[in-house]
DNA sequence: CAGTGAGCGAGCTTCCGCTTGACTT
């Protein structure tokens, strides 16, 4: 029997509390939302009011029949979701999905996880605030409408499959946008001169480095002011010295934790989140998607405790730090570690990695600033009018900076600052090397992922639970690549006066370097344009903004929510339906040029499977000429004679083993062919320069790697196999796959074995079965969605090629 | 897995935000 039933989100979650709480309590988790929309149509009943057709989706009703059944035996269930717009409907969710009986439910809501906030919150038990469930349904109808309205839209005007929405069109609209600044960037050559001077002071001589204030636009600028430099003297003019204080990050929220754990540890948003999540179920770190800047009263004991013993009391000075960023909700703590007298955890390397990034910047958030002296020495000189600036930093007190230091995403080239020599107003400084080297300016850096966040967070756009799924999602349909532009060796000049002497050299440096930066695709480019076309209004920057002002508004009753949703709507579907009307089909089609042997014109071209490059019109009678795009090529910038070339596949490249050797472009990129078989190129080989023996290394390689493949055969039945397959090793018996047992080694098994653990599987019932590639079934009559079903081991079901086309990836 | 791209038409694709395992060959 339960008395009381507390309902929580996060299955982690219900684990401490339940310790908290004691035996009269039973903590449940319903792992977020249990109702959705489903997602086959729009399901939005559009003519009355807009009301959402929610369902429980097949993989929760398990679960929530679980719930219910518990929530029949309590006397009282505590609905305990997080405090926030989803957190809300969650718990309205249950409450109508579970059929609660209204006197029985009592909605708790707490920020930290400690048993104080526990039982406070159990004391100031409140009511569910439909107002704010109403605000979260004017943001889930509203996506719905966006995403399942235009994404069609794109279907008919560009390609199949692809997808739009209220966050990733704005996302892929930031990349598109910087790529386009990058191509109008112009980039302008200017002058930079510095020089190193010294003085001979008390027996020692000190050096000293100073760049010019001022930049010159030519050469023949940078050569007159070297001249006026021999023979010059050059006089301190004045030594100025300021104090400067420098203060800590806020703790880390999921964002910044993205972008610090990108620019330091090298993580991908989406490693950031999974090393984080095995930190939280360890009870290492507090929960991982928070916006939220916040550090609980205990937190702040435990840092100002560590802080005074590991540095003393100098060293602390406890802050509150309040959320900048828009659109915050606050449900959570800050990200901080559970217990922060543990500075270092046992773990894999990553999660040792990561601990110690949050570790030192929470301790840090509560230190004393650091404070510094900065010292800017102005060399002048008779000759000239410009003045030569050293500048130097010491720091008089590190306090924060003891433990850590934010990394910054600029990719400018620091001077070096330090202590600067004990020079002095109208000392007299010797010249040893000026030196004017030609400088270029920068475009600005392409994105990667954290910087996106980063961007996205700025503008109210997206939350954290899904600043990594939404990046997935852009690149998945194929509208952004992540890639590392290899940078290019460009000549600049370099002037040098030393001993009353100018030399000019040419010297190579390479510039442009960028490692895993997001850039658009031609899919990217031309859905943005199209999109940004037709609705301005939602891949505006602010269209987030402007709604989450409307949200606000219901949550604070002000504003009814179907109300809101029908003024957004008819507009947008009249865009839409304008659209759809007057719009033609966008290809970006462009004429490169004539085929110089057919005389045909030769266009590139998006088609149904990407970009193409089509020689001949489709209204001609005979049949165009096509070919897919390479890897890295690009509509905007493809050439007639790159274009041609692809035409020359596939090619004879020569013999192996008395048979020829392919090189094609297929439907998945470039491979060689050989006796019937085909090998994918690798992503280093160019297609148009491949040799014959890299191409037989590649056939080789295939080979070895299909022997691998089977661990171990038996003559005796050959239907049965042990087999190395890409998630590990499985028993492959009469076209059905089986698991092996852990305490078992695949290449030791024989095939009495096999067949042990295949009659075992079949029959045990329940937890363990066979598995097997799924496969789609066609229902009979039409109307019906379609099934995926896993074969069943009795029934004889042949694979038809046409079922099995889903191939898992 | 491997040479598609017109057009016919069925059937399918798609959103954002909460949460974790289950599952893949």
């Amino acid at each position: 029997m339960i008395k009381n039933l507390v309902i929580v989100e996060s299955p982690a979650k219900a684990k401490t509390i339940e310790n908290f709480l004691g035996k009269d309590y039973t903590v449940k988790s319903c792992f977020g939302h249990i109702r959705d929309l489903p997602k086959k149509d729009i399901s939005i009943d559009i003519e009355h009011g807009f009301l959402p057709k929610y369902e429980i989706p097949s993989d929760k009703t398990k679960l929530v029949n679980d719930l219910k059944k518990s929530a029949k035996e309590a006397e009282t269930v505590w609905l305990a979701s997080d405090e926030d717009r989803e957190g809300e409907a969650i718990s309205w969710h249950l409450a109508e999905a579970l059929k609660l009986d209204k006197t029985k439910i009592k909605r708790i809501v707490f920020h930290e996880i400690t048993k104080n906030a526990i039982l406070e919150a159990i004391s100031h038990p409140r009511l569910i605030n439909n107002d704010l469930v109403d605000a979260q349904q004017a943001r889930r109808v509203l996506d719905r409408l966006v995403g399942y309205e235009l994404s069609p839209l794109l279907w008919k005007k560009v390609r199949p499959s692809l997808s739009a929405g209220r966050v990733q069109s704005v996302a892929v609209r930031l990349i598109v946008e910087r790529e386009e600044e990058i191509k109008n960037f112009k980039i302008v050559s200017f002058f930079r001169v510095s020089g190193i001077f010294s003085i001979n002071k008390d027996g020692k001589t000190y050096k000293i480095k100073a760049e010019l204030s001022a930049r010159f636009k030519t050469k023949q600028e940078a050569e007159s002011f070297l001249k006026k430099c021999v023979g010059a003297d050059f006089v301190v003019r004045d030594v100025e010295t300021k104090p400067a204080r420098k203060s800590p990050a806020p703790p880390f929220t999921t964002s910044t934790l993205q972008q610090e754990a990108s620019r330091k540890l090298g993580f991908s948003v989406t490693k950031t989140m999974v090393v984080a999540q095995q930190l939280y179920e360890d009870g290492k770190i507090t929960y991982m998607r928070t916006d939220s800047v916040n550090l609980s009263k205990m937190a702040l004991g435990m840092a100002k405790k560590e802080i005074e013993s590991a540095f003393g009391a100098s060293y602390v000075k406890i802050r509150n730090y309040i959320t900048k960023s828009k659109g915050a909700q606050e449900a959570h703590e800050a990200i901080r570690p559970t217990y922060l007298n543990n500075n270092s955890i046992n773990g894999t390397k990553d999660q040792e990695r990561l601990y110690d990034l949050i570790w030192k910047r929470t301790i840090a958030s509560q230190m004393s600033d650091a404070e510094l002296e900065k010292t800017n020495i102005n060399i002048s000189s008779k000759s000239f009018s410009e003045i030569f600036v050293a500048s130097g930093e010491i720091i008089k007190f590190d306090g924060f900076l003891k433990v850590y230091l934010e990394s910054s995403d600029d990719e400018d080239e620091e001077t070096q600052k330090g202590l600067l020599p004990p020079i002095k107003k109208d000392d007299v400084l010797d010249s040893e090397e000026i030196t004017a080297l030609e400088r270029n300016t920068l475009h600005p850096p392409r994105y990667t992922e954290a910087s996106l966040v980063k961007k996205l967070e700025e503008l109210g756009i997206g939350r954290p639970s899904t600043y990594a799924p939404t990046i997935s999602t852009i690149q998945k349909r194929e509208y952004v690549v992540i890639e590392t532009k290899e940078g290019i060796n460009r000549n600049y000049i370099s002037l040098i006066l030393k001993d009353n002497k100018i030399s000019e050299s040419i010297k190579t440096e390479n510039t442009g370097y960028e490692k895993s930066k997001l850039s658009p695709t031609d899919i990217g480019v031309l859905v943005t344009n199209f999109l940004t076309e037709h609705f301005k209004n939602i891949l505006d920057y602010n269209f987030t903004a402007k709604v989450e002002k409307e949200f606000d508004e219901i949550a604070d009753g002000k504003k009814v929510w179907n109300q809101v949703i029908k003024e957004f709507y008819f507009p947008f579907h009249e865009q839409i339906n304008e659209t759809t009307k007057t719009s033609k089909k966008v290809s970006g089609e462009r004429l490169l040029g004539l085929d110089p042997t057919s005389g045909k014109n030769v266009y590139v071209k998006l088609g149904r499977f990407g970009p193409m490059i089509q020689i001949g019109e489709n209204t001609d009678e005979e049949k165009p000429k096509f070919v897919g795009l390479l890897k890295g090529q690009s509509m905007d910038v493809i050439t007639l004679k790159e274009a041609l070339a692809l035409f020359l596949f596939p090619k004879l490249l020569g013999k192996y083993e008395d048979e020829d050797v392919f090189i094609g472009i297929g439907r998945f990129g470039p491979y060689v062919r050989h006796k019937g078989g085909f090998t994918s190129l690798q992503k280093t080989d160019d297609p148009l320069k491949i040799t014959l023996s890299r191409a037989i290394e590649l056939i080789v390689e295939k080979g070895l790697k299909n022997e691998k493949i089977i661990i171990k055969e038996f003559a005796e039945n050959p239907d049965v196999k042990v087999i190395n397959g890409r998630y590990g090793p499985y028993i492959s018996a009469m076209k059905l796959n089986y698991k092996i047992p852990k305490d078992k080694k695949p290449e030791e098994l024989t095939l009495e074995d096999c067949l042990q653990i295949v009659s075992q599987t079949a029959t045990t019932s329940g937890t363990k079965r066979a598995f097997g590639r799924k496969k789609t079934v066609t229902p009979k009559k039409t109307g019906t969605a379609k099934k995926t079903v896993p074969v069943k081991k009795t029934a004889v079901i042949k694979a038809s090629s046409k079922a099995t086309k889903k191939s898992p990836k």
